[in-house]
RNA sequence: GGGAGCAUAGCUCAGCUGGGAGAGCAUCUGCCUUACAAGCAGGGGGUCAUAGGUUCGAGCCCUAUUGUUCCCACCA
């Protein structure tokens, strides 16, 4: 019935016995079920070019434990995997991996390098799964998908036709980001501004027919081969007579026209400013009011074009130099200031982006975003914790259109036909037979793939099989959370509520649980460079998955950054073996054929205790996990099993358990297991193998732990007067350990342990408790008795709410130090009757506390009183010896 | 320039709607007590960044200040 447990838990060989086990009987399956309530999670896909990183661990573990948590619940819980293609990051993996054998894209063309790819992904795309199952993650595997499968590409092709055809995709000529290494646009959201250290060049433009200039700075030199108009403000008096004036910019001998605009700040250096429509937004934006003409100045590499005259061909930092030294020659040079100043660059490759002119597909963003504006603020979407809702609503209020064309050939290519004899753009599933126009047969496809967060965007609903109407996505959809980074939000949470309200009409989840970076152990963002990454997979080798899921669950707050620090592991590794070891001796216990049924009348007070505290435990954890307070309820479940049940209750049942004699035996055995399942199930969301392990040992009716019951708080388990019992022994165990601590009073030395009180229920919790009171406090016996009075010279004596203890130590006794240590406590006393008198004498306090609140205050303060009171004639005594 | 977070024991961090400051690690003392030395028992250590305010009562709410981290942003 009972099966012993090893004498070591063995993760290694546990976790991947039970992994098997629960893919086996498909526990991790979902099915639309109308009689069932759904629960739905659809994971962040990881990019089928990625490793498990502790971000994955995190964001993994976070949500397993919320899907195990409702599965047990009774929900329908499905949670759905899959990967993202990674347009970006996978092809320049593999333009990488061609480069080695001596091709490039071009060399092999479209098709050849799409089946590259395609076997690429086909042997590392199950890679990162294949990790996210060592940590124990409880997909459904069946239902994985795939960002570049069939169905999703569906999704991602009727998504494009459908905003195309309301006029929410257009393509256009507008400034974009361009990335001169990876040789394509980028979205607003993947610039990032850092700070680098450059120049401010000051440089001067002849004037025209005068002998005057107009001198002004700038941090890019090189775009002055694209100046056409150079601006000052019209305020600006220092300029009045010359606006209107033309300047001639040196080396491409243009003349470009002296324009006032209120962009230019006068107080801002010179207040003069060379406009470059073609490569700044800002003079793109000034070249629009102004009608300047557009001079693209930049290859796609990033070297200077045709336009630029005698620099064609360098590259954009070799000409900006070469300028610089021209410029000196000519004397229009005046110097250079070094400064720090932002400067936008790739995510991905970290080059600096050059902003210019291109035609490219965007989505129209200002209506999209509305709708999703409106639900966070009308809380049909919700943020944990709430701050990162203003991040949310800080972007979309300063949205932009969204940039979505890609030079890459890996993603989903535009569905878009241009017409080659009208040139019409025909948009469409399939390629059309002819020109929608003019009827022309002969169509070309856009070159140009769509963003990867394009189709990310729609993962919540395509993975359920949308545009079908699948009975998935009308049962499972909305999903239930979606938890995920806050490095994450702009790129793709925003981006999947837009369109989830767009496409479906409804938010596409109705939580966002945002988590932080796992930081190193000095805080350090983990990164390759660094090479401070720590590797879960080698975690989980070395401690097991469930122990890296504590590490990472537990003692951080939602939304806050954690460090990873190697003791903490230690730690919970610690933790895992005080679970095994405290089942190992329960297991023990048990005799084969035992039948551990009982009543809950046959209970003592340290069981009803005990059972009155994993029912409050119950609750305090049901409650934290619905409030998404993940590392709260795991905490208080590891506290619980540590501190109560193993320090304290294992230790006060264990003289009934070695006694054959003890009528309590049984209800020992009982409560040991009736608290040790409950808290295993609170335990296995976080920790789900040892749970599943040691529940199956434990108990023989259920075949796993998975898909039992939640355990539910029970009134007839709440023993007020029980909990209050036991707390009182274990205050008067604290004191005599404490005593014979400072008295250096061998562990062994076992001696009669009298406890008087006046009081017939103190004096009836000590006899109750008498057996394990022995064990806990060293007692040779225990002697309750109702003469609460000193016991003179010959003891030592503890006072305790309600009660006195002695203890005989006469040759122990230093009268001077117990003199000097009852001193002490009596003044302790005295300030804690002092306190609790101030409190229940403020008026305000009485009238305006809770009468709960006041109420505890009284009794305390009844209690100390008392206290003070014995403690008082024991010094009288003392000192009168 | 705008916004947000953080500041609690030597270190790393919890502290849920305001009712007497907690954990882990570290440290000190004593224990191989038949589940666990990856353990047990006991101790020391905090005017909860600073200054005000609200309240009967503030680590928690409000204001300001200081330090620190992050996000956003086109000052050339």
């Amino acid at each position: 019935m009972y099966k012993q447990l090893e004498k070591n838990y063995d993760p290694s060989v546990v976790e991947d016995r039970l992994y098997a086990k629960w893919i086996e009987k498909n526990y991790f399956h979902a099915e639309p079920d109308s009689k069932k309530e759904p629960f739905t999670i659809v994971i962040p896909p990881p990019n089928i070019t990625g490793q498990l990183h502790m971000g994955h661990a995190l964001d993994n573990a976070m949500q397993d434990m919320i899907i195990r948590f409702k599965r047990m619940q009774g929900y329908n819980a499905l949670w759905v995997p899959g990967t993202d293609h990674a347009s970006i990051s996978t092809e320049v993996k593999i333009v990488k991996q061609m480069a080695e054998e001596g091709l490039t894209k071009e060399d092999i063309g479209r098709e050849a390098f799409l089946e590259r790819a395609w076997a690429w992904k086909k042997e590392y795309g199950s890679r990162i799964i294949n990790q996210l199952k060592k940590l124990g993650s409880s997909c459904d595997w069946e239902r994985e998908r795939f960002t570049m499968d069939e169905g999703l590409s569906k999704a991602v092709v009727e998504v494009f036709i459908r905003l195309y055809n309301k006029g929410y995709i257009y393509k256009g000529e507008k400034l974009i980001n361009w990335c001169p290494t990876c040789q394509t646009t980028i979205s607003d959201a993947e610039v990032v501004h850092e700070d680098k250290e450059g120049h401010f060049w000051h440089i001067k433009y002849p004037i025209k027919g005068t002998d005057k200039f107009l001198e002004f700075a700038t941090t890019r030199p090189e775009t002055m081969l694209g100046d056409t108009a150079i601006a000052v403000n019209p305020d600006d008096d220092r300029y009045t007579d010359v606006v209107g004036g033309v300047c001639v910019v040196p080396f491409v001998d243009r003349e470009i026209p002296i324009i006032a605009d209120s962009y230019v700040d006068m107080e801002f250096g010179t207040g003069v400013v060379k406009i470059t429509p073609a490569h700044d937004p800002n003079d793109f934006e000034v070249g629009i009011r102004h009608d300047l003409p557009r001079i693209n100045i930049l290859n796609d590499d990033g070297t200077i074009n045709e336009n630029g005259g005698k620099f064609a061909g360098m590259d954009r930092y070799e000409a900006r130099k070469a300028i610089i030294d021209e410029l000196e020659e000519m004397g229009l040079y005046i110097g250079c200031e070094d400064i720090k100043h932002a400067v936008g660059t790739h995510d991905r490759c970290g080059d600096v982006i050059e902003p210019l002119i291109k035609s490219q597909w965007f989505v129209k963003m200002e209506e999209l975003a509305k709708p999703a504006i409106d639900v966070l603020k009308d809380g049909r979407l919700q943020f944990i914790p709430d701050r990162f809702g203003k991040t949310y609503l800080h972007w979309l209020d300063n949205i932009r259109d969204w940039c979505i064309s890609r030079q890459l050939w890996w993603g989903h290519r535009i569905p878009a036909y241009y017409c080659d004899q009208c040139g019409h753009i025909n948009v469409a599933a399939e390629k059309p037979n002819h020109c929608e126009k003019c009827g022309c047969k002969s169509l070309t496809q856009d070159e140009d793939s769509l963003d990867t967060w394009f189709s990310s965007a729609l993962w919540p609903f395509s993975t359920l099989g949308w545009p079908d109407q699948t009975e998935e996505l009308k049962y499972f959809y909305p999903t239930s959370v979606l938890v995920t980074g806050y490095d994450i939000i702009f790129f793709w949470v925003i981006r999947m509520v837009f369109s989830g309200l767009e496409q479906m009409n409804d938010v596409p989840f109705r939580k966002v649980l945002i988590h932080g970076l796992v930081r190193d152990n000095l805080g350090r963002k983990m990164s390759k460079s660094l090479g401070n990454g720590v590797d879960p997979l080698e975690v989980i080798n070395e401690v097991g998955a469930d122990v890296l899921r504590l590490t990472l669950i537990t003692g951080n707050a939602p939304g806050n950054d954690m460090r990873w620090r190697e003791e903490k592991v230690t730690a919970n590794r610690n933790f895992s073996n005080k679970l095994w070891n405290a089942t190992r001796f329960i297991l023990m216990n048990f005799k084969e054929g035992e039948d551990i049924k009982c009543d809950l009348l046959e209970l003592t007070d340290s069981d009803k205790w005990i059972l009155s505290k994993v029912n409050s435990l119950v609750k305090n954890v049901t409650e934290n996990l619905e409030a998404y307070e993940l590392g709260v309820a795991v905490q208080n479940t590891y506290d619980f099993i540590w501190d109560e049940f193993c320090d304290w209750y294992i230790e006060m049942v264990k003289p009934r358990l070695y006694n054959e004699d003890d009528k309590t035996r049984n209800a020992a055995l009982w409560t040991l297991k009736t608290v040790l399942i409950t808290a295993l199930k609170l335990l296995h969301p976080c920790m789900p193998f040892i749970t599943e392990e040691i529940f199956c040992s434990i108990q023989s009716e259920e075949e796993s732990i998975m898909i039992s019951k939640w355990p539910e708080y029970k009134e007839e388990y709440n023993f007020t007067k029980e909990e209050a019992a036991i707390e009182l022994i274990k205050t008067a165990v604290k004191n005599i350990r404490n005593r014979r601590a400072e008295m250096n009073v061998a562990p062994s030395k076992k001696v009669e342990v009298y406890v008087g009180s006046a009081d017939s229920e103190v004096r009836k919790v000590f006899e109750n408790g008498k057996v394990f009171f022995a064990a806990l406090a060293s007692a040779s016996d225990v002697i309750v008795e109702d003469n609460a009075e000193d016991k003179g010279k010959d003891f030592v004596s503890i006072v305790i709410p309600g009660g006195v203890i002695s203890i005989p130590f006469a040759e122990l006794i230093d009268l001077e130090k117990e003199i000097a240590r009852l001193t002490k406590e009596k003044e302790k006393l005295e300030k804690e009757v002092e306190r609790v008198e101030k409190k229940l004498s403020n008026q305000g306090f009485v009238a305006k506390a809770p009468e709960k609140v006041i109420n505890e205050e009284r009794a305390k303060g009844e209690k100390y009183k008392a206290m003070l009171e014995s403690v008082e004639k024991q010094l009288a005594s003392l000192k009168s010896m």
